[in-house]
DNA sequence: TATGAATGAGGATTCATTCAT
DNA sequence: CATGAATGAATCCTCATTCAT
């Protein structure tokens, strides 16, 4: 009488959070009652609470899930160890493929930080401080060895994780441009920005 | 029946604007409460209904009036016309200055767009494209001339807009670097970006 | 224009009052709901907390209230200073006149102790011991002289309060006694509890 | 199908009267929930179902259980026959004692009161007058022998009563008196109040 | 028997807004 | 202009109870 992996108990509380995910990120966290979120899921808002303690446990949960995954899926991408070249690049390509298909995850990591009780905060923070790292490291050890023209490693990481999550603000699909065809002109983007003009000296992938 | 400039009456409707830009920016326009603006303004809050008809009204007045001088700083700048370099610095240049100093309204400005309601949200929109195409026109015509090397004037435009623009989400006065460091920095990277790489092009300004 | 004592303002303030004291006295805090309390003012819930700022401050407000009220009476009872039996005396007519008047007064204040939060808890101990101190002083005082036959003052303070409020719970007007009959059976009882058995000690009252 | 005693199954059930008889006279019966029952059992809100149709019949079951025990405990006392004094003294021990060993049933046997439905109400009240009736009647047949100085025995019956249980709210073990310190002082203080003062007149006893 | 998930009602409280003063 | 009191709807969350497993 066990239960059928995926089966009932589980369903809820996934559905929970899907509906959840997609109406924070329409509306804002504010804005969204637990009732739409359980009238999406065909259920009564007190059956939510049978799942997440709250509606904040919910949100840290979208979150905290959401960095943690990014992390593992990064650490996973065989960016390293390679030239400081060859892994921009491929730090590149992972972040648009990874951020394209979760635009609302994405959203909400930026957008509900602040409604993030002090601890979940911190929590977050700190996750992203180790994604952000990532690409850090690598402008680092490229700027030690010369090959990148960059004159501040932390700045320029900021400013090209702003530059590549801002596809996410425009890009559907369907659209003029295919994600590879994107992956492609930000890449060559944030080579050139520091300073890495030729092509040749870059990696061959496309998948 | 226009206000007089510096009349009396003037102050609670210039407090309140202010009061909900911060905390507007702090909290979030669904979770900010007309009672929470009114007590920071040291007001009741039926007090802000003598000035603004209702809530909304609130949030379109502060979007649409970022907006607007916004596009009128950018037109009084003296971007234009010069060779597209040149603007393009230029551009550089007066997005950094401008948009650091105006934290809370940036952020608005993209944060609560999704809480206009279809007028006021058409309305934002309308302007932003307007601004927003100060800056494909440039890259457009210098990738026409064969000085940019760009293979996508409105992707590039999008990129650029959102590394310059994420620079509110950390700089902070005070830090390691001063602004005019800062605007160095995003004109280096940015001008790289779209493949100029020779400083000797460029326009020396510093102010 | 300015508003004519006793008028609105101050009208559903006392009248909220009034209702959760009657509410509170039948039904019990727990089980009384702030809607309850509006339907009885005829108003609407959130009506409430223009006058209250919650549940717990209603409650507090009435039973600080009414032990204030109580010592204020008991002060100007004129019980001392008189020999301890005639002080006892006073003190019996004083508590049961007083008490049989305010049932439901009397009844939240030993009811509700448990609902108020630490600090109002605290707040009316206090009152509430400040009151039975004055009962005790006068069983210590009567013992001391020899006049009383009390083995233990503070114990035969707490009997005697317990006996007199103790009417609260069956006195209903327009029964088989009057408030005097009832008054003058106490007297008796405690008089003698005590060892007071010759009325001709006692003084001659009656009001 | 009475349950037999210690069977299993039985385990539940008496677990969840006592963790509600705690609980129902610590925060009042509508303050507690059945999922703190339950959590205090170690057991799910749903689990006590088995054992009570539902949150009334388990306090009509502490209360109508407690009245039962009372009057069977009062019969087997063996307070009568004896003279009036004998009797009332007699009473007067087993009240104390009884009482002041079971705090918390006394306690909501009149504060829960007015939460039963009427059926159980009323069954309350009847066994509560039964037990009542016992010191009425030792008062009545004192005060016709002429031993008893009280001028109306159901008012001198509810006033003793009142003292006598009044020492609940008071009394904790390992304070300044003992339960025999205590009894013989109520003893002494009820015995006066109606009257009777030479001690020579009354049983020795004290166990 | 016990669980865990669900319901439908209702809890206290807050909200944007109105309006007489 | 500003106040303070009011409304009616909505907020999050908890409740007693049910029921398939």
């Amino acid at each position: 009488m066990a239960r059928t992996a995926g089966s009932v108990g589980t369903k809820t509380f996934d559905e929970v959070r899907k509906a959840a995910l997609q109406l924070f990120a329409r509306h804002g966290y504010a804005a969204v009652s637990m009732r739409q979120i359980a009238a999406q899921v065909g259920v009564q808002a007190g059956a939510i609470y049978n799942h997440f303690p709250n509606k904040q446990a919910l949100l840290a949960d979208l979150l905290i899930g959401h960095m943690r995954n990014l992390i593992k899926a990064c650490d996973e991408a065989g960016i390293q160890p390679a030239s400081p070249q060859v892994e921009l690049e491929r730090f590149v390509r992972f972040h648009i493929r990874y951020h394209i298909d979760r635009a609302d995850e994405v959203f909400i990591a930026y957008m509900e930080l602040r409604n993030l009780e002090p601890d979940n905060f911190r929590e977050v923070q700190t996750l992203r401080q180790r994604y952000e790292r990532v690409l850090r490291d690598i402008l680092r050890d490229g700027a030690k060895a010369g090959v990148f023209e960059t004159s501040d490693a932390p700045v320029a990481g900021m400013a090209i994780i702003a530059m590549l999550t801002g596809v996410n603000t425009w890009f559907r699909y369907g659209g003029r441009l295919s994600v590879t065809q994107i992956e492609e002109i930000y890449v060559k983007m944030v080579m050139q920005s520091v300073g890495i003009f030729d092509p040749a000296l870059r990696e061959e992938e496309n998948a």
